[in-house]
DNA sequence: CATGAATGAGCCTTCATTCAT
DNA sequence: TATGAATGAAGGCTCATTCAT
């Protein structure tokens, strides 16, 4: 135990410089464990290591923390994935499969795993937010792989289906896992693998769009 | 899943006699908009048409609301499913695409879309219920539709595979199209049909498992 | 000491039933001791017996209490006034001498002596509750005096003056009084009586105007 | 009151060394118009140009800025109105009405009008300063006139009278003026003039006292 | 001397919960 | 049974104050 009790407890002492990354990082774990609400600023201020005061140094209200938070983690991973597909060159079946395991361990297998439940759960408490997730994030994504699904039914790799239709079936699995994971795997004893479940899905999938 | 999900919402005048029902029907509706922090008592009270006493009359707290709410969803609909399976004497792909239809029709088309997002965006707070609806719900349907995809195994319909893998992959569309419509499909203007999604599933699906 | 130690304490037990009025006349003893900014909620309530939060079930915030403060100390006691005024047939001089007792009872020597510190204060914070006792107070009981004024000087008793300034002229020695009584008798040992003040006032003012 | 005053309120490029009766000025300024306890020290550093922690270079907190605002302004005015009187020679009547003028030009006319208001407001949160203010200005302006009064019935210029009640008189539509113009003229189309309300008032007082 | 960055303490406000009727 | 009225216990946000640079 770090025995700080010699130090005089004297008001506005700095302690530490404080980054706003780093309070969002904070506010992430604290928001995706307990949702907005049940998210207390304590607990986020706690978890970056800074008074609750200092929040307000950088963000004029709890809302606008969570909205900055969403904000920050919008645009970065979308633009990493559409530059995977810019270069690729093999086909569209090959782009699928490797695009699901982009996704998947981006999204499923680190902690951003979160996100998707913290959307679901805020979507209706914050309508803009969801409207901006969709546009920014789903549609985006969704856009990616329905291209490439025309693509592969242009190349005669594909039966015709609605490439857009096809694209959710692409996405749901992951979707899928990603809850699983931050719902029921928290508190699994074996921990929980997506590999398989992703592999079939690939493979089903492929032969059902053949 | 909850029984008393067929009564509208009333605005009238209040009944002098409530009903257990009644007001885990008022409370769904309340969490599931708002989530279980930030749904107000007082909210739930004016929309069942009582007192926020009341409330107490018949659960001990806000808390004791929230998971009676939860056990009451969880039993009937289940056996609902398994009274279609068990008396089925179709092939396995026949029997998937109507359970599909079925879960569909029950969860995503009704009311109760809502559920799902509410269990996932409150899990981390309540790993009892999560625990609960995993192991009543989540994984009797998942073990129904393992066992029946067992069945097309066995049969030579399907191809060989885990089948409680391809029961996730069955799963995983509906859950799809039930987030989308709680998160997504609120503000839309156009509404949101998930049969067309639903029916592509199916097709690819039974193709992918052949 | 009263020994309260033997009652548990438990949340919610009711011990009290406010009344809006009570809870303003504490209210305005807190605010005219302290100014709005200054006092705290926790003084009020105290001061009026009651917990915080039941404010709260008769007034939407803080400054809602101050305005329904003013607004409820605006019209009767004008209305008072006028009522002394509308039976009287005297000369112009023994209704002004009437009036300012009348005023000085009311105004200076009750406790509401200190409202006009209290608006005095907080004029240029609430613009709007300045604006209305200056309309609904201040130039009503200005209007009424500046009548008599013009009753005196059309009567020949008095000289010809403009009757709007010389209403505040009648009116200035009473603010002083009370101001005085407000700032500075406060901490006084000996006790402030305006009477002599204002008798004089009167004299020198009927003098002055005659 | 304030020796400053006369500095105009910058704007510009923060001088680099500040000057207590800077801060002192700026600080009347923002006191003034939200009153001790609303006035914030960032209003006061920004109105000042400097940095919030600036101010704790010459004042140890926020009392003492107001208390250093106060003594501030105790004494020069004075002296100075002590100045005016000591070099007279002309009849009473000639002299109160010069003093009434120079009250005005002070007090009234300039933005120290606003200081009684800040007096009368605090006077219960300060009783210190309340009393200095009392002793130091008040009641020596008082003497001055009083110690006039008493000339002029001497002389027989005016009639017998308790001359530090008369003083009161003298005072009461000055202190009215200045109240009114920083309580109500502020919001006011027409600008607010208090010369022909002082003319009638040294008139009507002056035949009064005759 | 001067300031940007940080904080402890406190206040307004909300809300689940309880009691008298 | 049912409720109107009340409250204790937070939580969000502000602000005077302090320290490192």
């Amino acid at each position: 135990m770090i025995d700080t009790a010699h130090i005089p407890s004297r008001r506005g002492r700095p302690r530490k410089i404080a980054k706003p990354e780093d309070l969002l990082a904070a506010a992430f774990r604290v928001f995706s464990e307990k949702g907005f609400s049940a998210a207390r600023l304590d607990d986020v201020a706690r978890e970056a290591g800074v008074s609750k005061a200092a929040l307000y140094l950088y963000f004029k209200s709890k809302q606008a923390i969570f909205e900055a938070l969403v904000r920050s983690a919008v645009v970065p991973n979308v633009e990493r994935l559409e530059g995977h597909v810019a270069g690729w060159q093999g086909s569209a079946g090959d782009l699928l499969r490797m695009l699901v395991q982009a996704i998947a361990r981006v999204v499923v297998e680190s902690e951003l795993s979160a996100f998707p439940k913290l959307i679901i759960a805020e979507a209706s408490n914050f309508p803009d937010l969801a409207r901006l997730y969709r546009t920014a994030v789903v549609e985006r994504v969704l856009g990616l792989l329905a291209q490439i699904i025309r693509r592969g039914i242009d190349a005669g790799e594909f039966r015709p289906t609605d490439p857009h239709l096809a694209a959710r079936l692409v996405i749901a699995p992951l979707l899928f896992s990603a809850i699983w994971k931050t719902c029921f795997a928290r508190h699994d004893p074996t921990p929980f693998d997506p590999a398989p479940l992703l592999s079939l899905h690939v493979d089903t999938l492929l032969r059902g769009l053949a």
